[in-house]
DNA sequence: GGCGGTGGTTGATCCAGATCAAACTCCCGA
DNA sequence: TCGGGAGTTTGATCTGGATCAACCACCGCC
Protein backbone atom coordinates (compact mmCIF):
# COMPACT_ATOMS: atom_id res chain seq x y z
CA UNK A 1 0.00 0.00 0.00
CA UNK A 2 0.99 3.46 -0.37
CA UNK A 3 2.02 4.63 3.15
CA UNK A 4 3.27 7.94 2.05
CA UNK A 5 3.03 10.78 4.44
CA UNK A 6 1.63 13.62 2.60
CA UNK A 7 2.63 17.48 4.17
CA UNK A 8 0.92 19.89 2.44
CA UNK A 9 3.12 23.22 1.69
CA UNK A 10 2.88 26.77 1.00
CA UNK A 11 -0.71 26.46 2.39
CA UNK A 12 -1.29 30.00 1.09
CA UNK A 13 -1.93 28.81 -2.14
CA UNK A 14 -3.80 25.88 -1.54
CA UNK A 15 -7.61 26.30 -1.49
CA UNK A 16 -8.21 24.07 1.71
CA UNK A 17 -5.89 25.82 4.19
CA UNK A 18 -4.69 29.16 5.02
CA UNK A 19 -1.72 29.10 7.16
CA UNK A 20 0.53 32.14 6.82
CA UNK A 21 3.40 32.17 4.90
CA UNK A 22 6.66 31.05 6.33
CA UNK A 23 10.24 31.44 5.27
CA UNK A 24 10.06 27.50 5.56
CA UNK A 25 6.96 27.36 3.01
CA UNK A 26 9.07 29.76 0.82
CA UNK A 27 11.79 27.85 0.90
CA UNK A 28 9.87 24.96 -0.67
CA UNK A 29 8.80 26.74 -3.98
CA UNK A 30 10.25 25.44 -7.10
CA UNK A 31 11.96 29.00 -7.38
CA UNK A 32 14.18 28.23 -4.93
CA UNK A 33 14.63 24.36 -5.20
CA UNK A 34 18.23 23.72 -5.29
CA UNK A 35 17.25 21.00 -7.80
CA UNK A 36 15.80 23.76 -10.42
CA UNK A 37 18.67 23.07 -12.86
CA UNK A 38 17.51 19.43 -12.89
CA UNK A 39 13.87 19.42 -12.61
CA UNK A 40 10.98 20.75 -14.21
CA UNK A 41 12.22 24.34 -14.53
CA UNK A 42 15.82 23.84 -16.46
CA UNK A 43 16.26 26.86 -18.86
CA UNK A 44 12.67 28.84 -17.39
CA UNK A 45 13.77 32.70 -16.39
CA UNK A 46 13.28 33.63 -13.06
CA UNK A 47 9.41 34.80 -13.03
CA UNK A 48 8.94 31.56 -15.27
CA UNK A 49 10.17 29.64 -12.51
CA UNK A 50 8.06 31.45 -10.24
CA UNK A 51 4.64 30.56 -12.26
CA UNK A 52 5.61 27.07 -11.54
CA UNK A 53 5.55 27.45 -7.64
CA UNK A 54 1.39 27.29 -8.24
CA UNK A 55 1.86 23.51 -9.14
CA UNK A 56 3.47 22.21 -6.46
CA UNK A 57 0.28 22.57 -2.88
CA UNK A 58 2.18 19.32 -1.45
CA UNK A 59 5.33 16.91 -0.95
CA UNK A 60 5.19 13.67 0.31
CA UNK A 61 7.57 11.37 1.96
CA UNK A 62 7.92 7.74 1.02
CA UNK A 63 9.47 5.62 3.28
CA UNK A 64 12.31 3.21 1.81
CA UNK A 65 10.13 -0.21 0.54
CA UNK A 66 7.07 1.71 0.20
CA UNK A 67 5.66 3.19 -3.16
CA UNK A 68 4.82 5.93 -4.48
CA UNK A 69 2.16 4.58 -6.81
CA UNK A 70 0.96 1.36 -8.10
CA UNK A 71 0.13 0.08 -11.44
CA UNK A 72 -3.32 0.46 -11.61
CA UNK A 73 -3.68 3.22 -9.45
CA UNK A 74 -5.67 6.20 -10.47
CA UNK A 75 -3.67 8.94 -12.09
CA UNK A 76 -3.88 12.36 -11.01
CA UNK A 77 -0.36 13.66 -10.73
CA UNK A 78 3.57 13.49 -11.88
CA UNK A 79 6.10 13.45 -9.13
CA UNK A 80 9.16 15.18 -8.92
CA UNK A 81 12.37 13.54 -7.16
CA UNK A 82 13.42 16.22 -4.50
CA UNK A 83 15.65 13.53 -2.44
CA UNK A 84 15.83 9.66 -2.53
CA UNK A 85 15.86 7.08 -4.65
CA UNK A 86 13.51 4.85 -6.97
CA UNK A 87 12.75 1.71 -9.02
CA UNK A 88 10.19 1.99 -11.57
CA UNK A 89 9.15 -1.46 -12.81
CA UNK A 90 6.34 -3.02 -14.67
CA UNK A 91 4.84 -6.66 -13.43
CA UNK A 92 2.47 -9.54 -15.26
CA UNK A 93 0.41 -11.23 -13.59
CA UNK A 94 2.30 -14.85 -13.59
CA UNK A 95 4.77 -13.08 -11.20
CA UNK A 96 7.58 -11.77 -13.13
CA UNK A 97 8.66 -7.80 -13.31
CA UNK A 98 11.15 -5.69 -15.17
CA UNK A 99 12.25 -3.19 -13.71
CA UNK A 100 12.36 0.04 -16.20
CA UNK A 101 14.40 2.60 -14.43
CA UNK A 102 16.00 3.88 -11.84
CA UNK A 103 15.22 7.61 -10.87
CA UNK A 104 16.99 10.06 -8.93
CA UNK A 105 16.54 13.58 -7.73
CA UNK A 106 15.09 16.06 -10.18
CA UNK A 107 13.70 13.29 -11.75
CA UNK A 108 9.66 12.76 -12.80
CA UNK A 109 7.78 9.98 -12.62
CA UNK A 110 4.03 9.15 -13.59
CA UNK A 111 4.31 10.04 -17.36
CA UNK A 112 3.18 6.99 -17.87
CA UNK A 113 -0.49 6.97 -16.68
CA UNK A 114 -1.34 10.09 -18.91
CA UNK A 115 -2.50 7.99 -21.68
CA UNK A 116 -5.13 5.63 -19.81
CA UNK A 117 -5.77 7.86 -16.36
CA UNK A 118 -4.46 5.07 -14.25
CA UNK A 119 -0.61 4.66 -13.87
CA UNK A 120 1.10 1.90 -15.98
CA UNK A 121 3.79 0.99 -13.43
CA UNK A 122 5.15 0.89 -9.80
CA UNK A 123 7.58 3.45 -8.43
CA UNK A 124 8.89 2.04 -5.33
CA UNK A 125 11.48 4.16 -3.03
CA UNK A 126 14.98 2.43 -2.56
CA UNK A 127 16.18 5.10 0.41
CA UNK A 128 13.99 6.95 2.51
CA UNK A 129 12.77 9.59 -0.25
CA UNK A 130 10.53 12.96 -0.79
CA UNK A 131 8.82 14.01 -4.24
CA UNK A 132 7.52 17.21 -5.10
CA UNK A 133 3.54 16.30 -5.93
CA UNK A 134 2.48 18.07 -9.32
CA UNK A 135 -1.11 17.94 -10.34
CA UNK A 136 -1.66 17.34 -14.16
CA UNK A 137 -3.97 19.31 -14.89
CA UNK A 138 -2.61 22.37 -12.95
CA UNK A 139 0.71 21.40 -15.38
CA UNK A 140 -1.61 21.30 -18.30
CA UNK A 141 -2.99 24.22 -17.75
CA UNK A 142 0.15 25.75 -16.78
CA UNK A 143 1.39 24.84 -20.05
CA UNK A 144 -0.87 26.45 -22.26
CA UNK A 145 -0.54 29.75 -20.74
CA UNK A 146 3.57 29.29 -20.95
CA UNK A 147 5.32 28.06 -24.19
CA UNK A 148 8.53 27.37 -22.22
CA UNK A 149 6.99 25.39 -20.09
CA UNK A 150 5.03 23.53 -22.58
CA UNK A 151 8.12 22.98 -24.55
CA UNK A 152 10.09 21.78 -21.44
CA UNK A 153 7.46 19.81 -20.56
CA UNK A 154 7.01 18.11 -23.91
CA UNK A 155 11.10 17.73 -24.00
CA UNK A 156 10.78 15.30 -20.33
CA UNK A 157 8.73 13.18 -22.35
CA UNK A 158 10.36 13.24 -25.52
CA UNK A 159 13.50 12.65 -23.68
CA UNK A 160 12.31 9.59 -21.20
CA UNK A 161 11.58 8.21 -24.87
CA UNK A 162 14.86 8.19 -26.28
CA UNK A 163 16.26 6.79 -23.11
CA UNK A 164 14.05 4.20 -23.23
CA UNK A 165 15.29 3.39 -26.64
CA UNK A 166 18.70 2.94 -25.53
CA UNK A 167 17.80 0.57 -22.60
CA UNK A 168 16.13 -1.42 -25.86
CA UNK A 169 19.14 -1.12 -27.26
CA UNK A 170 20.59 -2.23 -24.34
CA UNK A 171 18.50 -5.80 -23.87
CA UNK A 172 18.59 -6.37 -27.38
CA UNK A 173 22.11 -6.28 -28.41
CA UNK A 174 24.57 -5.67 -25.66
CA UNK A 175 26.68 -9.12 -24.14
CA UNK A 176 26.36 -8.87 -19.97
CA UNK A 177 29.42 -7.13 -19.61
CA UNK A 178 28.79 -4.37 -22.00
CA UNK A 179 25.34 -3.83 -20.36
CA UNK A 180 26.64 -3.45 -16.72
CA UNK A 181 29.47 -1.15 -18.14
CA UNK A 182 26.72 1.00 -19.03
CA UNK A 183 24.87 1.20 -16.38
CA UNK A 184 27.73 2.25 -14.18
CA UNK A 185 28.71 4.71 -16.78
CA UNK A 186 25.10 6.08 -16.90
CA UNK A 187 24.82 6.32 -12.60
CA UNK A 188 28.60 8.21 -13.07
CA UNK A 189 27.26 10.48 -14.96
CA UNK A 190 24.34 11.39 -13.31
CA UNK A 191 25.65 11.36 -10.50
CA UNK A 192 28.32 14.42 -11.76
CA UNK A 193 25.51 16.29 -13.13
CA UNK A 194 24.04 16.13 -9.49
CA UNK A 195 27.42 16.99 -8.28
CA UNK A 196 28.62 14.09 -6.42
CA UNK A 197 31.94 12.12 -7.29
CA UNK A 198 31.76 10.37 -10.65
CA UNK A 199 33.73 7.75 -9.87
CA UNK A 200 32.68 6.84 -6.02
CA UNK A 201 29.21 6.35 -5.23
CA UNK A 202 27.02 3.57 -3.57
CA UNK A 203 24.46 1.52 -4.89
CA UNK A 204 20.95 2.16 -4.06
CA UNK A 205 19.36 -1.26 -5.42
CA UNK A 206 20.46 -4.79 -5.20
CA UNK A 207 22.25 -7.40 -7.48
CA UNK A 208 18.60 -8.69 -8.22
CA UNK A 209 16.97 -5.06 -8.88
CA UNK A 210 19.98 -4.53 -10.99
CA UNK A 211 20.17 -7.53 -12.96
CA UNK A 212 16.02 -7.26 -13.80
CA UNK A 213 16.84 -4.10 -14.84
CA UNK A 214 19.74 -5.15 -17.52
CA UNK A 215 18.09 -8.42 -18.14
CA UNK A 216 20.27 -10.50 -16.78
CA UNK A 217 20.71 -12.87 -13.35
CA UNK A 218 21.75 -11.67 -9.83
CA UNK A 219 24.39 -13.97 -10.24
CA UNK A 220 25.64 -13.09 -13.63
CA UNK A 221 25.48 -9.04 -12.44
CA UNK A 222 27.51 -10.01 -9.60
CA UNK A 223 30.07 -12.57 -11.40
CA UNK A 224 30.75 -9.01 -14.04
CA UNK A 225 31.01 -6.96 -10.67
CA UNK A 226 34.09 -9.34 -9.98
CA UNK A 227 35.47 -9.36 -13.37
CA UNK A 228 35.55 -5.82 -13.68
CA UNK A 229 37.24 -5.43 -10.07
CA UNK A 230 40.03 -8.44 -10.90
CA UNK A 231 40.43 -6.39 -14.55
CA UNK A 232 41.25 -2.84 -12.17
CA UNK A 233 38.03 -1.55 -13.67
CA UNK A 234 36.16 -0.78 -10.81
CA UNK A 235 36.56 -2.00 -6.77
CA UNK A 236 33.49 -2.96 -5.29
CA UNK A 237 32.57 -3.34 -1.50
CA UNK A 238 28.76 -4.66 -1.62
CA UNK A 239 26.97 -1.31 -2.53
CA UNK A 240 30.35 0.44 -2.32
CA UNK A 241 31.87 1.36 -6.41
CA UNK A 242 34.64 3.09 -6.87
CA UNK A 243 34.89 2.93 -10.66
CA UNK A 244 38.96 3.41 -11.13
CA UNK A 245 39.22 3.49 -15.39
CA UNK A 246 36.23 4.98 -16.71
CA UNK A 247 37.67 4.94 -20.31
CA UNK A 248 38.39 1.42 -19.52
CA UNK A 249 34.75 0.49 -18.98
CA UNK A 250 33.69 2.93 -22.14
CA UNK A 251 35.79 0.21 -24.50
CA UNK A 252 34.11 -2.93 -22.81
CA UNK A 253 30.99 -1.14 -24.11
CA UNK A 254 32.49 -1.11 -27.82
CA UNK A 255 30.94 2.33 -28.17
CA UNK A 256 27.65 1.51 -28.05
CA UNK A 257 25.44 4.49 -26.90
CA UNK A 258 25.35 4.72 -23.61
CA UNK A 259 21.74 5.47 -23.23
CA UNK A 260 20.66 4.44 -20.59
CA UNK B 1 19.85 9.67 -48.08
CA UNK B 2 16.17 11.19 -48.11
CA UNK B 3 14.70 10.45 -51.45
CA UNK B 4 11.14 11.47 -50.31
CA UNK B 5 8.74 13.51 -52.46
CA UNK B 6 7.11 16.65 -50.85
CA UNK B 7 3.10 16.96 -51.91
CA UNK B 8 2.33 20.38 -50.66
CA UNK B 9 -1.59 20.09 -49.85
CA UNK B 10 -4.46 22.45 -48.52
CA UNK B 11 -2.04 25.01 -50.41
CA UNK B 12 -4.29 28.22 -50.02
CA UNK B 13 -3.38 28.23 -46.40
CA UNK B 14 0.45 27.25 -47.00
CA UNK B 15 1.80 30.77 -47.14
CA UNK B 16 3.86 30.57 -50.45
CA UNK B 17 1.34 29.51 -52.35
CA UNK B 18 -1.93 30.34 -53.73
CA UNK B 19 -3.83 28.06 -55.40
CA UNK B 20 -8.04 27.49 -55.28
CA UNK B 21 -9.26 25.70 -52.94
CA UNK B 22 -10.33 22.16 -54.94
CA UNK B 23 -12.23 18.86 -53.68
CA UNK B 24 -9.30 16.90 -54.31
CA UNK B 25 -7.16 19.18 -51.49
CA UNK B 26 -10.30 19.05 -48.99
CA UNK B 27 -10.43 15.42 -49.19
CA UNK B 28 -6.23 15.48 -47.94
CA UNK B 29 -7.09 17.38 -44.66
CA UNK B 30 -7.26 15.92 -41.35
CA UNK B 31 -11.16 16.93 -40.38
CA UNK B 32 -11.90 13.80 -43.77
CA UNK B 33 -8.83 11.77 -43.62
CA UNK B 34 -9.98 8.56 -43.11
CA UNK B 35 -7.53 7.18 -40.42
CA UNK B 36 -9.48 10.42 -37.81
CA UNK B 37 -9.92 7.70 -35.59
CA UNK B 38 -6.68 6.52 -35.45
CA UNK B 39 -4.43 9.26 -35.39
CA UNK B 40 -3.58 12.49 -33.84
CA UNK B 41 -7.64 13.65 -33.58
CA UNK B 42 -8.69 10.69 -31.92
CA UNK B 43 -11.65 11.90 -30.06
CA UNK B 44 -11.39 15.66 -30.88
CA UNK B 45 -14.36 17.20 -31.84
CA UNK B 46 -15.62 18.01 -35.37
CA UNK B 47 -14.61 21.86 -35.08
CA UNK B 48 -11.44 20.99 -33.02
CA UNK B 49 -10.47 18.26 -35.78
CA UNK B 50 -11.00 21.00 -38.37
CA UNK B 51 -8.68 23.29 -36.37
CA UNK B 52 -5.93 20.07 -36.82
CA UNK B 53 -6.24 21.26 -41.07
CA UNK B 54 -4.11 23.73 -40.27
CA UNK B 55 -1.46 21.55 -39.23
CA UNK B 56 -0.81 19.84 -42.17
CA UNK B 57 0.28 21.88 -44.79
CA UNK B 58 2.19 18.79 -47.01
CA UNK B 59 2.73 15.23 -47.19
CA UNK B 60 5.29 13.28 -48.56
CA UNK B 61 5.96 10.03 -50.11
CA UNK B 62 8.52 7.70 -49.00
CA UNK B 63 9.83 4.62 -51.14
CA UNK B 64 10.22 0.99 -49.65
CA UNK B 65 13.89 1.36 -47.92
CA UNK B 66 14.36 5.12 -47.85
CA UNK B 67 14.53 6.96 -44.50
CA UNK B 68 11.94 9.57 -43.54
CA UNK B 69 14.41 11.17 -41.35
CA UNK B 70 18.00 9.78 -39.74
CA UNK B 71 19.12 9.65 -36.60
CA UNK B 72 21.07 13.46 -36.59
CA UNK B 73 18.95 14.86 -38.98
CA UNK B 74 17.70 18.46 -37.50
CA UNK B 75 14.09 18.04 -35.81
CA UNK B 76 11.35 20.33 -37.03
CA UNK B 77 8.20 18.08 -37.80
CA UNK B 78 6.22 15.60 -36.79
CA UNK B 79 4.72 12.48 -38.94
CA UNK B 80 1.44 10.82 -39.06
CA UNK B 81 1.39 7.60 -41.28
CA UNK B 82 -1.38 8.10 -44.21
CA UNK B 83 -0.08 4.80 -45.41
CA UNK B 84 2.05 2.11 -45.42
CA UNK B 85 4.77 0.63 -42.79
CA UNK B 86 7.79 2.04 -41.53
CA UNK B 87 11.01 0.35 -38.88
CA UNK B 88 12.45 2.45 -36.95
CA UNK B 89 15.75 1.93 -35.27
CA UNK B 90 18.35 2.99 -33.40
CA UNK B 91 22.32 2.46 -34.31
CA UNK B 92 25.69 2.46 -32.30
CA UNK B 93 29.09 3.50 -34.07
CA UNK B 94 30.15 0.01 -34.40
CA UNK B 95 27.43 -1.38 -36.72
CA UNK B 96 25.04 -2.66 -34.21
CA UNK B 97 21.53 -1.45 -34.50
CA UNK B 98 17.78 -2.11 -32.94
CA UNK B 99 14.70 -1.62 -34.13
CA UNK B 100 12.81 0.30 -31.66
CA UNK B 101 9.27 -0.49 -32.95
CA UNK B 102 7.14 -0.61 -36.22
CA UNK B 103 4.41 1.72 -37.28
CA UNK B 104 1.58 1.50 -39.43
CA UNK B 105 -1.16 3.79 -40.32
CA UNK B 106 -2.56 6.39 -38.22
CA UNK B 107 0.79 6.61 -36.21
CA UNK B 108 2.77 9.09 -35.13
CA UNK B 109 6.93 9.34 -35.69
CA UNK B 110 9.36 11.84 -34.79
CA UNK B 111 8.54 12.51 -31.35
CA UNK B 112 12.36 11.52 -29.79
CA UNK B 113 13.26 14.66 -31.65
CA UNK B 114 11.85 17.16 -29.61
CA UNK B 115 14.33 16.81 -26.22
CA UNK B 116 17.39 17.36 -28.63
CA UNK B 117 16.09 19.34 -31.83
CA UNK B 118 17.92 16.50 -33.86
CA UNK B 119 16.66 13.10 -34.60
CA UNK B 120 17.35 10.29 -32.44
CA UNK B 121 16.80 6.93 -34.30
CA UNK B 122 16.44 6.11 -38.02
CA UNK B 123 12.64 5.91 -39.91
CA UNK B 124 12.86 3.73 -42.79
CA UNK B 125 10.13 2.76 -45.41
CA UNK B 126 9.14 -0.95 -45.16
CA UNK B 127 6.74 -0.35 -48.26
CA UNK B 128 6.13 2.66 -50.39
CA UNK B 129 4.60 4.97 -47.70
CA UNK B 130 3.14 8.37 -47.28
CA UNK B 131 3.37 10.59 -44.24
CA UNK B 132 1.54 13.92 -43.11
CA UNK B 133 4.17 16.42 -42.20
CA UNK B 134 3.28 18.30 -39.24
CA UNK B 135 5.36 21.34 -38.31
CA UNK B 136 6.17 21.13 -34.34
CA UNK B 137 5.97 24.38 -33.99
CA UNK B 138 3.01 24.65 -35.09
CA UNK B 139 1.12 21.54 -32.58
CA UNK B 140 2.87 23.45 -29.91
CA UNK B 141 0.98 26.51 -30.91
CA UNK B 142 -2.38 25.06 -31.50
CA UNK B 143 -2.15 23.00 -28.44
CA UNK B 144 -1.74 25.80 -26.55
CA UNK B 145 -5.19 26.92 -28.07
CA UNK B 146 -7.11 23.73 -28.09
CA UNK B 147 -6.76 21.79 -24.51
CA UNK B 148 -8.03 18.52 -25.98
CA UNK B 149 -5.58 18.73 -28.60
CA UNK B 150 -2.95 19.35 -25.82
CA UNK B 151 -4.55 16.40 -23.54
CA UNK B 152 -4.68 14.08 -26.67
CA UNK B 153 -0.84 14.66 -28.12
CA UNK B 154 -0.21 14.32 -24.02
CA UNK B 155 -1.62 11.02 -24.77
CA UNK B 156 -0.07 9.89 -27.46
CA UNK B 157 3.76 10.82 -26.26
CA UNK B 158 2.46 8.71 -23.12
CA UNK B 159 1.13 5.57 -24.81
CA UNK B 160 4.88 5.44 -26.53
CA UNK B 161 6.41 5.20 -23.16
CA UNK B 162 4.02 2.41 -22.01
CA UNK B 163 4.85 0.92 -24.73
CA UNK B 164 8.51 1.05 -24.31
CA UNK B 165 8.24 -0.05 -21.10
CA UNK B 166 6.18 -3.42 -22.60
CA UNK B 167 8.92 -3.96 -25.04
CA UNK B 168 11.59 -3.71 -22.52
CA UNK B 169 10.09 -6.76 -20.31
CA UNK B 170 9.77 -8.17 -23.27
CA UNK B 171 13.55 -8.02 -24.38
CA UNK B 172 14.34 -8.42 -20.57
CA UNK B 173 12.04 -11.20 -19.21
CA UNK B 174 10.69 -13.17 -21.97
CA UNK B 175 11.78 -16.10 -23.92
CA UNK B 176 12.24 -16.51 -27.51
CA UNK B 177 8.94 -17.93 -28.18
CA UNK B 178 7.35 -16.10 -25.68
CA UNK B 179 8.46 -13.00 -27.59
CA UNK B 180 7.41 -13.98 -30.53
CA UNK B 181 4.20 -15.27 -29.53
CA UNK B 182 3.54 -11.14 -28.11
CA UNK B 183 4.90 -9.53 -31.04
CA UNK B 184 2.02 -11.94 -33.34
CA UNK B 185 -0.53 -10.68 -31.43
CA UNK B 186 0.62 -7.41 -30.80
CA UNK B 187 0.38 -7.03 -34.61
CA UNK B 188 -2.80 -8.58 -35.31
CA UNK B 189 -4.16 -6.40 -32.65
CA UNK B 190 -3.20 -3.44 -34.52
CA UNK B 191 -4.38 -4.75 -37.81
CA UNK B 192 -7.68 -5.53 -36.97
CA UNK B 193 -7.63 -1.54 -34.99
CA UNK B 194 -7.35 -0.96 -38.92
CA UNK B 195 -10.29 -2.62 -40.22
CA UNK B 196 -8.22 -5.52 -41.23
CA UNK B 197 -8.17 -9.53 -40.19
CA UNK B 198 -6.59 -10.20 -37.27
CA UNK B 199 -5.78 -13.64 -38.35
CA UNK B 200 -4.16 -13.15 -41.60
CA UNK B 201 -1.81 -10.50 -42.92
CA UNK B 202 1.64 -9.95 -44.36
CA UNK B 203 4.55 -9.36 -42.50
CA UNK B 204 6.11 -6.14 -43.88
CA UNK B 205 9.41 -7.00 -42.44
CA UNK B 206 12.14 -9.41 -42.99
CA UNK B 207 12.86 -12.01 -40.25
CA UNK B 208 16.15 -10.43 -39.24
CA UNK B 209 13.89 -7.43 -38.38
CA UNK B 210 11.46 -8.73 -36.12
CA UNK B 211 14.93 -10.85 -34.77
CA UNK B 212 16.55 -7.36 -34.22
CA UNK B 213 13.42 -5.70 -32.34
CA UNK B 214 12.57 -9.07 -30.19
CA UNK B 215 17.11 -9.61 -29.59
CA UNK B 216 16.75 -12.74 -30.82
CA UNK B 217 18.71 -13.86 -34.21
CA UNK B 218 16.70 -14.20 -37.47
CA UNK B 219 17.27 -18.37 -37.67
CA UNK B 220 16.08 -18.23 -34.21
CA UNK B 221 12.44 -16.01 -35.33
CA UNK B 222 12.40 -18.59 -38.11
CA UNK B 223 12.88 -21.65 -35.85
CA UNK B 224 10.17 -19.83 -33.88
CA UNK B 225 7.71 -19.92 -37.14
CA UNK B 226 8.44 -23.31 -37.69
CA UNK B 227 7.46 -24.55 -34.44
CA UNK B 228 4.54 -22.57 -34.02
CA UNK B 229 3.29 -23.94 -37.36
CA UNK B 230 4.07 -27.50 -35.96
CA UNK B 231 1.65 -26.77 -33.14
CA UNK B 232 -0.67 -25.55 -35.20
CA UNK B 233 -1.22 -22.46 -33.80
CA UNK B 234 -0.35 -20.65 -37.45
CA UNK B 235 0.61 -21.09 -40.84
CA UNK B 236 3.55 -19.53 -42.25
CA UNK B 237 4.45 -18.83 -46.20
CA UNK B 238 7.16 -16.69 -46.28
CA UNK B 239 5.46 -13.26 -45.16
CA UNK B 240 2.05 -14.83 -45.41
CA UNK B 241 0.84 -15.52 -41.90
CA UNK B 242 -2.59 -16.88 -40.84
CA UNK B 243 -3.28 -17.03 -36.79
CA UNK B 244 -5.25 -19.95 -36.22
CA UNK B 245 -5.28 -20.05 -32.37
CA UNK B 246 -4.97 -16.66 -30.85
CA UNK B 247 -5.82 -18.13 -27.05
CA UNK B 248 -2.55 -20.75 -28.15
CA UNK B 249 -0.40 -17.97 -28.38
CA UNK B 250 -1.76 -16.21 -25.37
CA UNK B 251 -0.91 -19.41 -23.47
CA UNK B 252 2.41 -19.38 -24.83
CA UNK B 253 3.03 -15.83 -23.64
CA UNK B 254 2.62 -17.28 -20.16
CA UNK B 255 0.03 -14.18 -19.56
CA UNK B 256 3.01 -11.52 -19.94
CA UNK B 257 0.68 -8.77 -20.49
CA UNK B 258 1.82 -8.04 -24.39
CA UNK B 259 2.26 -4.01 -24.62
CA UNK B 260 4.62 -3.30 -27.46
C1' DG C 1 27.53 -9.39 21.80
C1' DG C 2 25.05 -13.08 19.61
C1' DC C 3 21.85 -14.36 16.04
C1' DG C 4 18.90 -14.52 12.17
C1' DG C 5 17.86 -12.98 7.79
C1' DT C 6 18.75 -10.67 3.64
C1' DG C 7 21.85 -9.96 0.15
C1' DG C 8 26.22 -11.24 -2.14
C1' DT C 9 29.88 -14.31 -3.94
C1' DT C 10 31.63 -18.31 -6.11
C1' DG C 11 31.66 -22.94 -8.12
C1' DA C 12 29.60 -26.75 -11.06
C1' DT C 13 26.54 -27.91 -14.47
C1' DC C 14 23.04 -27.18 -17.95
C1' DC C 15 20.58 -25.38 -21.82
C1' DA C 16 18.32 -21.77 -24.87
C1' DG C 17 19.69 -19.44 -28.26
C1' DA C 18 23.88 -18.03 -31.01
C1' DT C 19 26.85 -19.34 -34.54
C1' DC C 20 28.35 -21.81 -38.51
C1' DA C 21 26.99 -24.10 -42.61
C1' DA C 22 24.27 -25.70 -46.40
C1' DA C 23 20.46 -25.88 -49.21
C1' DC C 24 16.13 -24.08 -50.76
C1' DT C 25 12.45 -20.56 -52.51
C1' DC C 26 10.93 -16.73 -54.38
C1' DC C 27 11.26 -12.72 -56.97
C1' DC C 28 13.10 -9.87 -60.45
C1' DG C 29 15.61 -8.29 -64.15
C1' DA C 30 18.51 -9.48 -68.34
C1' DT D 1 13.64 -18.45 -70.00
C1' DC D 2 17.36 -18.32 -67.28
C1' DG D 3 20.35 -16.85 -63.81
C1' DG D 4 21.38 -14.43 -59.47
C1' DG D 5 20.71 -12.56 -55.21
C1' DA D 6 18.13 -11.68 -51.16
C1' DG D 7 15.59 -13.87 -47.81
C1' DT D 8 14.36 -18.22 -45.45
C1' DT D 9 14.64 -22.81 -43.55
C1' DT D 10 16.93 -26.46 -41.34
C1' DG D 11 20.78 -29.05 -39.28
C1' DA D 12 25.05 -29.42 -36.33
C1' DT D 13 27.71 -27.49 -32.92
C1' DC D 14 29.13 -24.13 -29.53
C1' DT D 15 28.78 -20.98 -25.64
C1' DG D 16 27.21 -17.11 -22.59
C1' DG D 17 24.44 -16.76 -19.22
C1' DA D 18 20.91 -19.39 -16.45
C1' DT D 19 20.29 -22.56 -12.93
C1' DC D 20 21.38 -25.11 -8.90
C1' DA D 21 23.95 -25.20 -4.76
C1' DA D 22 26.88 -23.93 -1.04
C1' DC D 23 28.84 -20.66 1.69
C1' DC D 24 29.91 -16.03 3.24
C1' DA D 25 29.39 -11.08 4.96
C1' DC D 26 27.01 -7.67 6.63
C1' DC D 27 23.28 -5.31 9.21
C1' DG D 28 19.60 -4.69 12.28
C1' DC D 29 17.52 -6.36 16.32
C1' DC D 30 17.02 -8.59 20.65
Amino acid sequence: MLAAQVIPIRPERAPPMNAPLTLAHVKIACSTCNLRELCLPVGLKKDEIESLDDLVYTRKKIKRGDSLFRSGDEFASLYAIRSGFFKTRVATEDGRDQVTGFQMAGELMGIDGIVSDKHGCDAVALEDSEVCVIPYSKLEELSRRYEVLQHHFHKVMSREIVRDHGVMLLLGSMRAEERLASFLLNLSQRFTARGYSSSDFLLRMTREEIGSFLGLKLETVSRAFSRFQEEGLISVQQKHIRIADIPGLKKIMGRAGGAC
